[in-house]
DNA sequence: TGAATAGTGTCTGTTAGACACTATACT
DNA sequence: AGTATAGTGTCTAACAGACACTATTCA
């Protein structure tokens, strides 16, 4: 076996939530110190791969979130590799970006020095270290692909939920509005969500209380997408 | 800067092509040797990145499938990394896999020692190295989730093609028939191809012949899937 | 009773699929 | 003329979107 110089292997997380009203994603500060790159930027949660502690790259994205935020355990996804020589001067490296959706009531310790930073477009204000900033785009890209066609969204709320808060919720990630009878009837026959039976009361009149529909466990597609005609 | 272990790194390719009527995979044998993993055995090819020549994860992909076939640039995606403690004997170990299409007329050298292997369900017959049974289940649902409705399936045929040729490459990939009409009106109202203004002649009607549309470069989708009603 | 939100009925345009039809070449 | 494949016209079912309508609660 020819012996090959080994890259750096890293996960990197894209954490998103709903938070007065806007699709935020949780940064943290990179360490500062002479020999860290990027020190106190801005930079998804993210590093080296423990081959001590990790099982599997899912392991380790999941132990990276674990460190940022507590929580029901949250939806995760793969959105791909990224590897080249110069995406970290200390040398060749790939990293795994992963995507998670966790409800608006996860919380986030204060220690950790993580910040939800609003999404606006295809990223957020802050400059971001290393080449975050395409890693970023890549996880909104398939985000929003992903919510035309399904039903991502119920993890960004916390149930049980309404159908007027997952409408929201999906209003949010889209960045545009959707038709109400329209959104109702697709995700009520698309059996994504069950009733509880139980009623939120409030100023109005109560809406019906929903939860993600069980059994199938995993995310549900529709038939067609939410596209406007063009 | 804490200092971890480095996992070995590798980029595999699962290279479809049509031939002979049915989809098939290009598998290469594993080296053989006492210091080798699974000596002898079919797998996808692929191998360690090589820092000191591969700029980018893709142009590591594009090396080992150019060591393998020779053709126009293919179409070359990434399906995503699998990496774990246990998949490879050497240690812990990360691999970016991608898929390739390839012509029918792309042609492989002998002395490579590749062979097309018939797809089959959801895997080839042969027994293979490392995990790449799971590595070919995945990127057969990705290739095959997303002819569903994109228009992947150009990059099977030769061009010119006729629109039957390009249906019947559909049809492979899909392991099942597609309305001839539905197919036409779908593939001609995406401007997903382009008549040459030429014909095919034959023993019956002559065909109109095709190439895939430029200017967009990329993969077209459709606005619905082909998928029928349930 | 008015305001505000929840939820529904109905109409229209678009498209997939089915299926039968026409068109055009060679033998 | 027969045959085989290329290509089209038409009908139907399903669904997204639009929009106006009804329903229910609290102040």
């Amino acid at each position: 076996m020819k012996s090959f110089p080994r890259p750096l292997a890293t996960v990197d997380v894209a954490i998103f939530s709903i938070r007065e009203d806007a699709l935020r994603l949780l940064l943290v500060r990179r360490p500062d110190g002479a020999d860290e790159p990027f020190p106190g930027q801005w930079a998804l949660p993210g590093g080296f791969i423990d081959t001590a502690r990790d099982v599997d790259l899912e392991g380790c994205a999941m132990r990276k979130l674990a460190d940022k935020t507590g929580f029901r355990i949250p939806y995760l996804e793969q959105v791909g590799g990224f590897g080249n020589a110069k995406r970290d001067p200390r040398g060749w490296s790939v990293t795994q970006l992963y995507f998670a959706l966790v409800p608006p009531d996860a919380a986030v310790p204060d220690e950790s020095g993580a910040q939800w930073h609003a999404v606006h477009g295809d990223g957020v204000g802050a400059r971001l270290a290393f080449d975050h900033k395409q890693l970023v785009r890549a996880a909104l890209t398939r985000l929003r692909n992903k919510v035309e066609y399904t039903s991502l969204p119920v993890y960004l709320v916390t149930e049980p939920f309404t159908l007027g808060e997952l409408q929201r919720a999906f209003e949010v990630v889209l960045d545009r509005s959707v038709n109400k009878a329209a959104f109702r009837t697709r995700v009520l026959s698309a059996g994504l969500v069950e009733s509880t039976g139980e009623f939120r009361p409030g100023p109005t009149r109560p809406a019906e209380l929903y939860r993600a529909a069980r059994g199938a466990g995993d995310v549900k597609f529709f038939p067609r997408t939410f596209s406007p005609r063009s």
